[in-house]
DNA sequence: CATAAATTAAGTATTTATACTTAGTTTTGT
DNA sequence: ACAAAACTAAGTATAAATACTTAATTTATG
């Protein structure tokens, strides 16, 4: 018997996933979870066998959950949901331990095996990503398997300070220097500073390329 | 015995929606569609009882399919699925010809309900939304139900030509004018013209709220 | 085919952003 | 308490955006 929870904003997302697995005989879905922070509640409480958890979630993300189930409850395994086949996305899940990354699209059967397949301590990554996998591990992988990652996930290529955090999101927000400076009370030539330090640590040169690539590292 | 088409693009929601359904004896999910013009044909071929949409699709969106639909299939009802519950789609919608609003969060006894409501002839428009409704139409409503629209859809406050909508997705894109320019082959000085065109018709003076505007009115 | 609407693009003045550098003033870590 | 890091903000020069206006071509539509 697979004891599951499950990890979803959406309850209509929840309920479909619920009806495939339980149509399912050894499937039970045990509890359910809105947002990130519950879903750690719920898994503390239940211990479940498998947590499923969708990327997008309010309160904390799905990856940022799955890096503390695995610090904190390393005998859960985790398969990530997704909407997105990003290479960004996958790295991230595996890096974060992840034991699987599924579509969306997926199919019922390629739910069902995904699921067995992690629950009983195996890997299983959609077809869909595995080629961007392979190209950055080398393993003697069977199709849709591979080893978990043994590096230390590697940090990211700049560190923003709190107020450069600030002044992001309120860049992202595509507000000018000139209201920022207004809405954090500091001159606009320091609002300037900070957005030109920005640009130059997260190697930019426009507002397309920062919003673009504020989203790759989650900097929402 | 009600039939429906379902579309969404994703297929797990497709999945749950249809496993949630057919659950109820007396419905039957009898085709599918992944985006709003494959909805269009689906529904040209199966003549359903309803149609269940979502909101966000590619190629067409939600909204735009059922005003086609209703164009074309007068006798095809319409139940809007969304994701959110703002007025803005909530009118839209019915504007459209919706025959019921459901936010993707509802439970399956309303899910029921909405369906089966909308299949025999009625309305039916989650309670969240109600009462945003009820402040712009005056009716002797039930609960859940409220007249269709009589009075012609309002039209946008504003019309944008061709080449604006294009410029437009690029600026949304968060291009600047010269990018925009070498992309269309115009001078820049063209671009920014069509630039400040949109900014005068949509009455806004920043990027920011420009990209407001253009989510509010579904500008995309 | 004629007129309106749309597209193109230049001119001009003013404001804002970019690309830095320098530097004084907190804050923070050890 | 002392250095390092962070935050603040000024200066300067150049580039780009803004806010218009005018006007020459194209393209649509009655």
């Amino acid at each position: 018997m697979i004891n599951v929870v499950l990890a979803d904003d959406h309850v209509l997302v929840r309920n479909g996933i619920k009806a495939l697995l339980e149509d399912q005989t050894g499937i039970t879905v045990i509890d359910e979870a809105s947002n990130g922070k519950e879903a750690l509640e719920v898994i503390a409480k239940n211990k479940p066998d498998v947590l499923i958890v969708d990327i997008r979630m309010p309160e904390m993300n799905g990856i940022e959950v799955v890096a503390k189930v695995n610090k904190n409850h390393a005998d859960v395994k985790t398969l990530v949901l997704s909407m997105h086949d990003s290479e960004e996305y996958v790295v991230k899940s595996i890096q974060a331990g992840a034991d699987g990354y599924l579509l969306k699209g997926a199919s019922k059967d390629e739910f069902i095996k995904a699921l067995t397949k992690v629950a009983s301590g195996g890997k299983y990554f959609t077809g869909d990503v595995t080629a961007i996998i392979m190209s950055n591990f080398v393993n003697g992988n069977t199709n849709n398997s591979i080893e978990p990652l043994t590096e230390a996930p590697k940090e990211l290529p700049f560190k923003l300070t709190k107020r450069e955090k600030q002044i992001l999101s309120l860049v992202l927000e595509l507000k000018n220097n000139k209201d920022i400076a207004d809405e954090l009370k500091i001159s606009k030539r320091t609002a300037e500073v900070h957005r030109f330090n920005l640009m130059k640590k997260l190697e930019v040169k426009n507002l397309m390329e920062l919003t673009n690539k504020a989203k790759e590292y989650n900097l929402t």
